[in-house]
DNA sequence: TCTGGGGTCCTAGGACCC
DNA sequence: TCTGGGGTCCTAGGACCC
């Protein structure tokens, strides 16, 4: 990377509880929680909360039940995923009207990698520009790689734009806990925590063998250059290559009999086979999930003989790995997955 | 936890082969 | 058989992210 070159984050504030307020205007100002089909009393969980709804602890993850709990007053709206879709396609064709490379990282995210003697002036643009053809908000973070400027992000929120460099690295990042680190969640942050480390800078100290040791060949160095906050400064406009297909159902009462578990696994195999067929590439592995009360989850795969689009396939082969499962439980949730031929 | 759905990547053990 | 070392593939599980 040289002079003047820079990776943006840019992040939309609470987009999917945006978008339906921007279609609903008189819940501006409200708690709005959107999850599941927009009944708290179902088995499902918050996908996004307005920031009122948050003031109550109700955040993305917790079961409806309990976010009907926190906060009483709060509506209650199904997922649109094409709603959301829809908005996403038009927040990223406004980034591309800048002249910059747009990386898509998910509905409501992207890198912008961008060259420029003022950042901040290009923050400031984008976020006024997708203001105007959207109605919603964002948040940039700016980076001199693709690291900080996602963390960057989370110190630029609401509305704001925030600059996460080397110069100010230590600075900002050295005295805070390691899962504040984007790839350190809460299972490792408590295993490195057992291993004495318990700050960003502890773990940017740490002895890359003794990490290779703990965590593995690969994750352990890699720990340590993400506390550096060391990372790739690449951002690519190429199409995102999907690697599986996967659909899962929890079932809102448990299924105990096997052949409703038989009957539940061809309708998703079904679904499997439609999204392969659209994907245009034939999958190489097919996987089951099993989900038994009260969550014990197993999975099964295999690979098949050969590459196949057959729907008749596909189903075949995720009815066959139901026999690897051991059936003494109810079951909450099953799942079918296709693999692909890697690219790379 | 009363704990969704759709993904990615890494690890580790066993099978198999030379 | 009391059996070396290394490479690759397959499989199951785990962690993380949005």
């Amino acid at each position: 990377m040289s002079a003047g070159d820079w990776v943006l984050h840019v992040d939309l504030d609470q987009f999917i509880a945006a978008v339906e307020v921007a279609r609903h205007p008189e819940l501006r100002g409200k708690p709005v929680v959107v999850g599941g089909n927009g009944d708290p009393g179902e088995r499902a969980v918050v996908a996004t909360a307005s920031y009122e709804a948050r003031e109550f602890g109700v955040q993305s993850g917790l079961p409806l039940r309990l976010a009907a709990k926190r906060c009483p007053d709060a509506v209650f709206l199904p997922v649109d995923k094409e709603a959301y879709e829809e908005v996403s396609e038009r927040v990223m064709a406004t980034l591309r009207s800048f002249p910059v490379v747009v990386e898509v990282l998910g509905w409501d995210e992207a890198f912008v990698g961008a060259r420029t003697d003022d950042p901040e002036g290009l923050a400031a643009d984008i976020r006024r520009r997708v203001a105007e053809t959207t109605g919603l908000s964002c948040s940039v973070g700016i980076g001199d790689n693709k690291v900080r400027a996602k963390i960057a992000t989370g110190f630029a929120k609401p509305a704001g734009t925030y600059r996460l460099t080397r110069a100010n690295w230590v600075e900002v990042m050295a005295d805070l806990p390691t899962d504040a680190l984007w790839g350190i969640g809460r299972k490792t942050a408590k295993k490195l925590a057992e291993a004495g480390l318990t700050t960003v800078r502890h773990l940017g100290l740490a002895d890359p063998d003794e990490l290779a040791a703990r965590f593995g060949p690969t994750m352990g160095p890699w720990y340590r250059m993400l506390a550096q906050g060391a990372g790739d400064t690449q951002v690519t406009a190429t199409p995102y290559v999907a690697r599986s297909r996967s659909r899962e159902t929890t079932f809102q009462t448990d299924l105990t009999d096997r052949a409703a578990v038989d009957e539940q696994v061809s309708v998703l195999a079904a679904r499997v086979a439609e999204d392969v067929l659209a994907e245009g590439r034939p999958a190489v592995r097919i996987g089951v999930k099993v989900r038994f009360k009260p969550f014990l989850t197993f999975t099964r795969s295999l690979t098949l003989p050969a590459p196949t689009r057959e729907r008749g396939e596909i189903e075949r082969a995720a009815l066959s790995l139901l026999d690897r499962f051991e059936w003494t439980r109810p079951v909450r949730l099953l799942g079918v997955r296709a693999e692909f031929e890697r690219a790379d």
